[in-house]
DNA sequence: TAACAATATCAAGATATATTGATTTAATGG
DNA sequence: CCATTAAATCAATATATCTTGATATTGTTA
């Protein structure tokens, strides 16, 4: 039961939707690329991201100072039915904005 | 973006999950069946019952004063994967306890 | 080791959701 | 029409979640 509330309270928020969503489209990214696009603080951001990751969504592999999220895989049925559900729904997604492709901090 | 949140939502509570999952392992109820059964009180019931319904899970249809709940029926492809899922939870579930089976609510 | 950068965590306040008991609404029967 | 019953709604309180800015942690580089 736990896990199953933790992963519908992972959906329940549209930060956390509209974040899977932009994920899922554009692969990999780092905090400082989804902060750079989507506009939100970074704290807000850690935030969700850990929520995405512990409810079973995203995973994320670190590489120096930066950590890079992506959808993990294989998700099992049930994600994988939210994240399609997701896929149709009708966002107006924000463009991908690299941040720091000069430092380093690319896909 | 709304409905999908609204979904999200409803399976986000774990009084609901009890609910719909005893809704559908033991068909229509009556609102006061439930009572017995999940000793709940009414307006508690009430309110979840009316999440369930509104989130698209649940279908009211009244009889006099009484209100009968059950699965609402076809359900969408997310929203089955969501039952299907909460079908496998590891649940105690209580006994269906019928209410007023001499006054006439009964299914 | 010190300074810096990226990310995570914390603390405080704001907003949303759940629970309870009381009240209201709606249907039934005397 | 009035009393009764089932269910829905409301008001108050309690609990959980979200946002922000500040601080802590971790890795890198000089």
């Amino acid at each position: 039961m736990d896990i199953f509330l933790k992963t519908a309270s992972a959906l329940n928020d549209e930060t956390r939707v509209l974040l899977l969503r932009f994920i899922d489209e554009n692969g990999e990214c780092c905090v400082c690329d989804l902060q750079n696009s989507l506009d939100m603080i970074q704290s807000r951001l850690s935030r969700h991201l850990k929520l995405l990751k512990d409810a079973g969504f995203l995973r994320v592999e670190r590489k120096g100072t930066w950590a890079y999220y992506s959808v993990r895989s294989p998700l099992d049925r049930f994600r994988l039915e939210a994240l399609e559900e997701i896929r149709h729904l009708d966002i107006k997604l924000p463009a991908f904005k690299k941040s720091n492709e000069e430092k380093g901090c690319e896909v």
